[in-house]
DNA sequence: CCTATTTATACTCATATTGAGTATATTAGT
DNA sequence: ACTAATATACTCAATATGAGTATAAATAGG
């Protein structure tokens, strides 16, 4: 994360990926050995942001970034804690891999690591039940006059509804935030009051970020096929829209959405030797990508 | 446009800030004279990019911010073309304001003379049918090789789909890039070959960016609030959304929708005056923006 | 070989949402 | 009183969604 000779600036521009993978069936993130998230200087040598990061991607982490997503600029001044002078301007991007090649120091880090409450696959976490909900009453309880402690009230019951069905997986930023103010989910040096595995920086919130894009995407544009194999069962797909939503879905329902949206093709060969009926392999139709840039809309318009 | 003595970096960091507000039933760009956008030097003084773009906005433009949201961030090596060693990383906003106060020096730029080929209101423009379809048919039929003629085929059938009833208002990126590629809008010197009002530097882009956004976002959020007064009719609220989509919308099923989300209620007051019928006015619901920060889900949940 | 277990796939059905209207109400202008 | 213009209410078919039940095709254990 040294400076880019060629950036002599006070301002430095740094790029951040969050790059996502499926290893055992868990959403995981490639990070360093200290769990911070890949990142490095925008050369001037790139022609574009992306660019940049894909060819540094290459070099640095071997590997070849499949899709790509800008995420969000941060510039806040406390960003960066140890860097008090050097302003860093940071640009978050989202990643998807399939199957990542195992370097010696690459480390794979589930996402749930660092965001147990985020995963609902078998219901509310008792971590949520127990822990979360007592201290942020308790935080509620202390605000400092009767309007901070409404506000307090309301954003709690959004981010973790006493009804779990109530629950919104897309909010992890919303979540992630929320705990930080409430003093959950410190960084910074005390290990004591820290939900989940810590990451450096505000590399955490970007996680947060990159999760709850990708939560919202896979609900209407085809990326979850970036992180599956050219061939899969419809329960490997259903599996891998769980583990990265953390909710548990209606298999036959989850089935009949994906073949009305033509997403999928047969390939015509089948699974065997696993127990229970062997199921059709399919593959992702790319022609979806072009067809379905026309997506639907809400507006009640006229034809 | 001229930097910031704090920031005597190599590297600027420019905001540039779509700011949208209606007039005269248009939606409208503040824009300087020249007609590029509002842009300004993000400042060591400011805690975060956001609080920049607003304090600069108050100083310069005489404008509060009331909606605020990061678009996109840029950093093209020949975004300017002014500024060949200077690079300019440039962080894109969409700011919704209503009925800004009119200064002397400043422009407010209805959208559609920028880009006249997104306004359906009426059908499809003559200037789609009878110029950008024809050219770009010739574009097509120009590519150099088998492959990128059927590539650039399906390009413009998603853009510029020959059924009006597949019109996808969302893509007006993907259509100023498409024209910008066929060499259709460009920007530079030459008059000739330009539909549409040109704008300096990649200003068009940054703008095009900011109508799809707006486009997406009224459809899932209540941000057209934002452009609205305190109290309007629900023929008001429509013609709001169908001069920001550039579609025509069902009268009746527009106030079903609008009722059954909760999004107004009813201020007691009416119109008086105009021909026909008077109509109720409505104020926007402000305690959605609660409720509604959760919202539904397109993925099969089981309960 | 028979049976239980497991997984895959097909089909059903009530309810909710959407698209495209028709019908009625209430004003201003003549 | 009648007409034009707009607002609002109601209808009805077509789809989409939530929550199942039913059936098919494999393996594993006796």
């Amino acid at each position: 994360m040294s400076p880019s000779p060629l950036v002599k600036a006070s301002t430095l521009i740094e790029l951040n990926a969050v790059i996502v993978a499926m290893a055992n069936g868990k959403p995981c993130l490639l990070t360093a050995s200290d769990l911070a998230l890949p990142s490095g200087p925008f050369e001037t040598g790139h022609r574009t942001l992306e660019q940049g990061l894909r060819s540094w991607a290459r070099v640095k982490a071997q590997q070849t970034l499949g899709y790509v997503e800008q995420l969000y600029t941060f510039a806040d001044r406390d960003r960066d804690r140890t860097a008090r002078e050097q302003r860093a301007v940071s640009i978050g991007y989202l990643a998807l891999v399939y199957q990542a090649p195992h370097n010696m120091d690459d480390h794979w880090s589930s996402w749930y690591l660092h965001f147990p409450w985020e995963d609902h696959r078998d219901g509310v976490p008792t971590l949520t039940t127990k822990i979360i909900i007592p201290a942020l009453t308790a935080w509620k309880n202390a605000a400092p006059d009767a309007a901070a402690k409404r506000e307090r009230h309301e954003r709690i019951a959004i981010a973790f509804p006493a009804n779990p069905r109530h629950w919104n997986e897309e909010l992890v930023l919303q979540r992630y935030e929320l705990l930080w103010e409430a003093g959950l989910v410190s960084e910074a040096g005390k290990k004591k009051n820290n939900l989940g595995l810590a990451m450096p920086f505000d590399h955490r919130r970007i996680v947060a970020t990159a999760m709850a894009r990708l939560r919202a995407k896979i609900k209407y544009r085809p990326v979850v096929f970036e992180l599956m194999p050219p061939a899969f069962t419809l329960l490997q797909l259903q599996n891998t829209v769980e583990a990265l939503a953390g909710l548990r879905l209606h298999k036959q329902n989850f089935r009949r959405l994906v073949e009305a949206q033509g997403l999928v093709e047969e390939t015509g060969a089948i699974t065997s030797g696993a127990s229970g009926r062997p199921a059709k392999l399919f593959a992702f139709r790319r022609k979806v990508l072009q067809e379905r840039a026309a997506v639907g809309t809400k507006l009640p318009r006229t034809s």
